[in-house]
DNA sequence: TGATCTCCATAGGAAGAGCCTATCGGTGAG
DNA sequence: CTCACCGATAGGCTCTTCCTATGGAGATCA
């Protein structure tokens, strides 16, 4: 059984005509009769009764019918389907980012993307660093913006650099600036009252790095929260926080931003996927826009 | 789109593995790769991820795999479909019977199943209920008539009720009716001259259990005949004979019926056929047909 | 009745598709 | 490094599908 065959078969169902059902999907009547004989020599019952100027369908050919057309409807169905995927008129990406990314570089990024492919979906999975890249690996995300460098026990993933971020201070635009001359030094944070984001910050783990590269353990006034919480107990006076520039830049006029001094404190952001598979082709697309607006290469 | 491209397809969805899913659908792994590659050129998309020694399907592969299944199943089903008219066209019954439904009830059936499936033969086997049920089980019949309760022994086969007859004493009009007041009992057989059938014959041994019950041996005139044999020999004067009703009505005037007393005796005729494979097309037809004009539905 | 028309079936040859075996190339394990 | 595994590629054979040309049976009309 072919899908050509159901073709020519359903077209001269409906011509009760062999020679018109022949034009009407445009090729000779010959083929066309040798290919409904065939089907028929294949089932083993004829479809049509031949009588002279009264093609009309046999039980059998009744039978065929309806499923004929629904077979060659999902036919179409499937290839329209397929379609949609590739232009991208459909189709979903799963996409992973550290807190911090999502409320500085996602925002704008998925915006433009959302007015371009207006229908596929945006699945967003905030995380720690760590666990992005495991979700990666198990197939769970199709891309995810991770903080370099990647554990040493990473499965397979492709990273492209995406940018590098300075981290700054922020306290309460109310209390007194930290440091001296508006910068201040890692040093400085020594005894300093410090908010601190919860376990799996990736930002929380490069604080205290820096911290005891200095010698000294850091003091935390209050410690455990998520983003939006470490700045509102900045904006409230009970500490400091190590924060990215890019998150400091949103926080709004009450807070205020100091830079460190000496080479700082920088991350690196990358876009990972899993080097064994490509991508969707969404995915692929978020990730080409991705990297045609990165802002700042490094 | 071939519905081979789809069979190798499905199949490489589900073996995950191109070389075993070639050997699954019997053609070479060469092949095989081509048609998948083929099938992806014309819907524009990657259906498999090929990771080594992890093939997935892309998003464009989980879209198109459960159309290709439906595909593939309503090209079986129009097959089979068609088988089935075909086989009613053109099949045959096997049908098992006891000699008293054929005289009886199977006349008007076989003639209107043969006026609706005039291509179907009709082989009619006339036999003993025992003789039938292993007919049955040998495949050498598709359906039978039979009478319940089937042999302790028997095989796996389905049975539905079909009717109840009651059994009726014939007597040659000739005679004086045997009993009394139109009506006789088991009791009054004892001595009676009977008229018996040849061994087999489930009648036979319904009516000799039922004398037994009463305490006694009944007394044969004649036995061993076919049913027409007993109705000629009861015709005849020989003696009298316990016979279905609906034989007995078909009898003619030159028999006397005479009902049994007190509960009498009853036998229930089921249609019988193999449980462990589906009866052939024209056979569950002829089925539909018997139950759908059960005379009498118990 | 015979000529003609219509329309499906048949014949024969060219182009193409599918399948095969043999082999390549990349990857992961020992 | 070598080997085993596994999917991709190459080349050749065969079968299928298509075409054009033609046959042949039933309807129509003179």
């Amino acid at each position: 059984m072919h899908f050509q065959q159901l073709t020519y078969f359903v077209a001269v169902a409906e011509a009760r005509h062999f020679t018109r059902a022949a034009e009407a999907v445009h090729v000779s009547q010959p083929s066309l009769s040798q290919q409904i004989r065939a089907l028929e020599a294949e089932l083993g019952a004829d479809l049509f009764s031949r009588a002279r100027g009264n093609i009309t369908l046999t039980d059998a050919g009744e039978a065929l019918l309806p499923l004929a057309r629904r077979i060659l409807a999902d036919a179409e169905t499937a290839r329209h389907e397929v379609q949609e995927l590739v232009s991208l008129r459909s189709g979903r990406v799963r996409l992973g980012a550290t807190p911090s990314l999502c409320t500085g570089l996602l925002p704008d990024l998925l915006r433009a993307f959302h007015d371009r492919h207006p229908g596929v979906r945006l699945l967003l999975e905030e995380g720690g660093s760590h666990d992005l890249v495991r979700q990666l690996a198990r197939g769970a995300l199709d891309l995810a913006l991770v903080v370099l460098p990647l554990p040493a026990a990473s499965p397979a993933l492709s990273t492209v650099e995406l940018l590098r971020e300075d981290l700054v201070v922020v306290s309460a635009a109310t209390e007194p600036p930290p440091g001296r001359d508006g910068s201040i030094r890692i040093a400085d944070l020594e005894g300093a009252p410090l908010v601190m984001f919860r376990h799996g910050y990736n930002l929380r783990e490069l604080t205290l790095a820096a911290c005891r590269a200095e010698g000294f353990e850091p003091t935390f006034t209050v410690e455990g929260g998520e983003m939006d919480a470490v700045l509102g107990f900045v904006r409230a006076g009970l500490g400091i926080a190590v924060v990215p520039s890019m998150v400091a830049a949103r926080a709004g006029h009450d807070l205020r931003r100091t830079a460190l001094a000496g080479g700082g404190l920088r991350r690196t952001i990358a876009l990972a996927h899993r080097s064994d598979v490509d991508p969707p082709r969404a995915a692929r697309e978020l990730q080409r826009m991705l990297l045609e607006h990165r802002p700042v290469p490094g």
